[in-house]
DNA sequence: ATAAGGCTTCCAGTTACTGGAAGGTCAAGG
DNA sequence: CCTTGACCTTCCAGTAACTGGAAGCCTTAT
């Protein structure tokens, strides 16, 4: 299987699977005599492990700590369920700070008139400075 | 105001400051005879801002927007609120986004043993069902 | 006078790709 | 057989948004 058809069934593009191969994430696809890269089903599937993983946030480096649990037999589910953990928990930290963001713009602008007219509270609030809201 | 205190004052680092000023993101603030830097109330507010909507995720170019406006006296309150409300749709978006990833993360580790045992639902899910080694 | 720490600039590195140039390969059509 | 276009290859650059470090000047305190 070429490269562009690896992509089409993992959901990455070529470069993006061309560098994880550059940076060691995956096992390098075997050549052909053309030199192409040929992709068998088992690296398919852990370029989708990657993919998948990527998708839920976690970093590269996180991907090459779970390519490497995963491939240790003796590796611990502790391992794996704390780093999934930490993941929550930033996540859970990032939805209170856009729900305050969220609140402090939608109530600016519902007080904004939304006309012509050059005063806007959204700006008078940033131009006061008095308030650490926007 | 020295840039380290303007710093501890807006959460940002020097670096970060310089930064944007370099990138035209934020007005040079004004030398003083020996060459530093001098930070007044108003810089404060606007590095604060700035620091407050990276924060949440809006990129350096929607700061831009965002300041240019603040700097337009013809500007029209219709286009910031109009801005605002793209914006509250925008973290509307990612909140949600967050959720889903939080629920299956979540899920994931809720199913995942955490003990020493080698096998843990949240690699078998990456690896989509495939108990296959990869 | 000297040491510690803050400030300056500039250059390089980071993360995770993405784009593009220059060129080799392959299958189909004329 | 030749061409066309879609692939593939490598390598070099660039992106966002900083961050680190070097070299050197400035300030403050002892």
């Amino acid at each position: 299987m070429n490269i562009g058809q690896a992509a089409e069934h993992t959901g990455l593009s070529a470069k993006t699977i061309r560098y994880y191969e550059d940076i060691d994430l995956v096992t390098p696809a075997r050549r052909r005599d053309n030199g192409y890269r040929d992709y068998v089903e088992r690296d398919i599937h852990m370029l989708r492990f990657v993919a998948r993983a990527r998708d839920l946030g976690f970093s590269v480096e996180d991907c090459r700590v779970l390519l490497a649990l995963y491939d240790d037999k003796g590796r611990k589910s502790a391992d794996v369920k704390e780093i999934a953990l930490r993941r929550v928990a930033d996540i859970d930290e990032k939805i209170e700070a856009l729900k305050g963001m969220r609140a402090t713009l939608a109530h600016l602008a519902e007080k904004c008139h939304g006309d012509d007219r050059p005063d806007c509270p959204i700006l008078d609030e940033f131009a006061e400075g008095g308030s650490e809201r926007i």
